[in-house]
DNA sequence: ACTATATGGTACGATATCGAATTATATGCA
DNA sequence: TGCATATAATTCGATATCGTACCATATAGT
């Protein structure tokens, strides 16, 4: 493997990593104090995908460490954003159900970072986007298979 | 600005936070104990783009808070890797060069990085992350624009 | 059924990240 | 020149992130 590989996949973690760190430094400037991207991340995951996941499962579905969501999920429950109720299945296990004040919450931060997208999107159009995709879908999904 | 869009970019940036995730975690786990990807970053930074920039100068090529690259730097500093001086232009600034052993580490660190990169390379390979880049760049330089 | 191993979740400690305030110096302008 | 404001860097405090260890329960092999 020449060095200039090694280096081009460099450049593209690299720039995958100041977009994460610009673009949750912005949505972060718009949350109120105490929430995080990684609270509303989850909570839009609950609605989108559906709730009554356990945490691990939300911990796999974001590839982050289950301590990370244990402690992403205690907020949200300190707001009253999701409840966790025992799983009926496992008992070991919980279930994350997002409350009407976590809609609600997601509702609200959604039309707060909406500026911030609509201002993104002029600079850098839908179309664009949408083209970006496809690739990092797949980067990501490979990714994620090497990790056994 | 229709939902759809929102969502779209919501999408975009879910998988970069991901990516970046695990990229992050896979190069960490080869790092020696107390080292992180961001003192890699930045040594890598001084080697291909020459040293001598001030702190606040990396922290802009890196998009983040100054307060962030002092500890960074500081973390580099204990290590030997690099060496602060006063900044004959400004008093109230400072140069940061790269030591011999912080080239040695940077050396090695890719070393140790190479089989990973390898293995991503060959699920992923370069001509699409080639495809990836400037459109990567593209968003970052819009962005950080928006930045003002 | 019994035991070994695997798995879901949490507690705890270390430290990375980052905003706010502070200090020192620089710059602009009357 | 003198003063207001801006800028480079650090200190400090809060907290997000994450690895290790641990407990409870589940599963597999005998």
């Amino acid at each position: 493997m020449p060095d200039k590989t090694t280096g081009l996949y460099f450049a593209l973690f690299n720039e995958i990593a100041i977009i994460e760190q610009l673009s949750r430094a912005m949505f972060e400037a718009r949350l109120p104090k105490g929430l995080m991207v990684s609270h509303f991340s989850v909570l839009n995951h609950l609605v989108r995908v559906g709730d009554g996941a356990t945490p691990l499962k939300l911990a796999r579905a974001f590839q982050q460490p289950k301590t990370t969501m244990t402690h992403t999920l205690a907020g949200l429950e300190r707001h009253g954003y999701v409840r966790m109720e025992p799983n009926p299945k496992d008992k070991r296990s919980k279930q994350v159900f997002i409350t009407k004040e976590g809609r609600v919450f997601r509702e609200d931060a959604i039309g707060l970072l909406a500026p911030d997208v609509a201002r993104i999107a002029a600079i850098f159009p839908p179309a664009q986007a949408e083209a970006l995709l496809p690739g990092l879908q797949a980067l990501r999904e490979e990714m994620d298979g090497l990790r056994d």
